[in-house]
DNA sequence: CCTTGCGATGTGATCGATCACCTCCTACCG
DNA sequence: CGGTAGGAGGTGATCGATCACATCGCAAGG
């Protein structure tokens, strides 16, 4: 990259062949150009850009034409450099984006564009440590005013983050879930407990997501305590990974007699596997077998049996999480700026259970 | 945020108190603090920060003593307002993302920090015209080199970008189905027809996707194509957006006799709503009707019958389009830089069928 | 009539790095 | 022994904006 830079020959004096069209040069106007043809001085010019009130109406009409014309838009970095405000945020999204909906990072971004900030995308190979290492260089390169991170960095991480430079939320993809004030990850899985004890299961298997995902591990905790919390007896847990083999097997370690009448899977494609591996066995369902899955996947509406499934809001997550880095960066500013945000209106829900042929009262 | 600032009483004379351990004043260390530290030029740290060759080792020791003892980093952004290079690239994304997989994401992403690029992600409400706007806003603002737009853009916007800006790369999501090279995107289409016409088929339908999109065109386009080459007669084509229940709908339009034996279904989705409805109908899969997806869902392989569908490599896709506009950000360089992408090795296809139950020989 | 106050605008410094150009010193050669 | 080339490093300008402070002009008050 230094070789091919070398020569720099456009437009040496911008000022003088270029003031009424600099386009043509091939290089932006700058604010000095638009002072001199609104025949201001360019601290006016700031002014008007900045929408300093005190301004004659005249003035500001000579520079609004003046910007028209040359087509004037203020460089940014140049901006940024002096005010030691980027406005930007950087959002650390998992590497291998195998799970990682896109509609999170679209929540993301509204809210980040709503309060004026751009968003930095990067991904980091390798684990928890090198992602870390990666947003503390960039939390103090002074390129970003704070980092999201959607995948998950070490657990003590936390609270080391360099406050003087760029503040850090860690707001993990999945421990998010948990975050959110009341709107608990693990609700749903409560509620899909008791809903199917109300059905009169009273035998339940829990087959997880990779535990080394906060999801994984919060829908695992919510099941076991509610469970427990119903007293029915020791929670069952099959740890898996997300996939469809896993829960297939879990349903194929399951005893002939007396085995769980309701399975609660971390996923959909988990929940697949179970329907599959049941199947095999010979049970229907939901008539021998009750079973949920999780993320709502647009095809779980046409399996056989129709697939109940958590949906998951997953644009209003990243809206939280996102508001809730915003919040940290305005101490002044209100703590949840969003408009609408209120207490007047009952929010929707950032999970809704989706109920379908796949479970049923217990037989 | 005017009022805010005002006071900036944060170390007036950095030089002086804060030589040693600028960390301390809350702010970070400069080129200035670190030179006068090694007991060289701010010049020399300059050289020593872009790898000069020409430097005692000496010097180079002292310097990376200082720089270590400052903790000092760069400050990117003045060094972007010299260089006039951001290395950064804003890519474009839907904004409604009900659509577009993450993967495609993590492909532009690694190619572009392979090359040194930060990816600033966006995206726009409204439609192609807005989006359009806010690209050339975008590209003119100096903040970064490239746009890659992976929404559609209006069909004319090709050849409007300002190249005396930012170079943009329409890179459309779908438009670089059929832009990467010889793998275009129809040509998995053309291999379901020749294969299920292999297997017997005479009388296809094709259920499209969402025509504004141009992969939906494009798949459309190479079925009309093949059709005629293979002499089937008028090409059966039935609009629809994606969705099952537009493949639902075109079974029912069909008639009772001499109805088309297979059907080519834009995605997966509306594939099973082919299926749906067909079983409505009392047909059977693959027995009097074959069907065909598109999008490789993780629960295709659990749907009865399974799926016989198309998988894109997104990854791939990202990483291809990525390719390209960093290609054109640096006309001096190797069209293809990227390691081991050479002729050597036979380059694993874009596109692969997976077939499965869905799709049999015709009854 | 002169001063004071304030609205409106101009002047110069500054952010933190790189670029263009200059200087110094040493080694080598005729 | 002097001249010169070139390695190594220094000096000041510069990128394009904002900030701090000075200045100008006009109206009101003593």
């Amino acid at each position: 990259m230094t070789d091919e830079s070398s020569t720099q020959d456009v437009a040496r004096d911008p000022a003088q062949n270029s003031a009424q069209h600099p386009a043509a040069t091939g290089r932006r106007a700058t604010i000095w150009e638009v002072a001199r043809a609104a025949g201001v001085s360019h601290q006016t010019v700031s002014r008007y850009l900045r929408n300093d009130a005190k301004m004659r109406p005249e003035t500001v009409a000579r520079i609004r034409t003046a910007v028209r014309d040359l087509d004037y838009r203020p460089n940014l970095t140049a901006r940024s450099m002096r005010t030691r405000r980027s406005g930007r945020i950087a959002v650390l999204l998992p590497a291998v984006a195998t799970y990682g909906p896109p509609q999170i990072l679209s929540g993301v971004m509204e809210v980040a564009h709503e309060h004026g900030y751009t968003i930095e995308a990067f991904s980091v190979e390798g684990g928890p440590a090198e992602r870390f290492e990666r947003v503390l260089e960039l939390a103090d390169s002074g390129q970003v005013e704070g980092v999201l991170a959607l995948a998950p960095l070490p657990p003590e991480s936390e609270h080391r983050f360099p406050d003087r430079a760029a503040i850090v939320v860690s707001a993990d993809y999945d421990d998010e879930f948990r975050g959110v004030g009341e709107l608990a990850d693990g609700s749903p899985v409560a509620e899909l407990v008791e809903q199917l004890a109300a059905l009169g299961h009273r035998k339940f298997l829990h087959v997880t997501g990779a535990l080394d995902f906060a999801s994984a591990r919060g829908r695992r905790d919510v099941f076991v305590q509610t469970i427990e919390r119903l007293g029915l007896g020791p929670a069952l847990v099959h740890e898996s990974d997300w996939s469809a083999e896993g829960g297939r097997a879990a349903v194929h370690t399951l005893p002939e007699r007396d085995h769980p009448t309701a399975i609660i899977a971390a996923s959909d494609v988990g929940a697949a596997g179970v329907v599959l591996g049941a199947r095999e066995r010979g049970w229907s369902i939901p008539g021998d077998l009750s079973v949920t899955g999780w993320d709502n996947n647009q095809l779980g509406a046409y399996l056989q049996p129709t697939l109940t499934t958590v949906h998951v809001d997953h644009r209003k997550l990243g809206r939280a999480a996102m508001a809730r880095l915003v919040a940290t960066l305005r101490p002044g500013g209100a703590p949840e700026a969003g408009p609408g945000s209120g207490t007047t209106t009952p929010e929707p829900p950032l999970n809704t259970i989706i109920w379908r042929e796949s479970t049923g009262p217990v037989s």
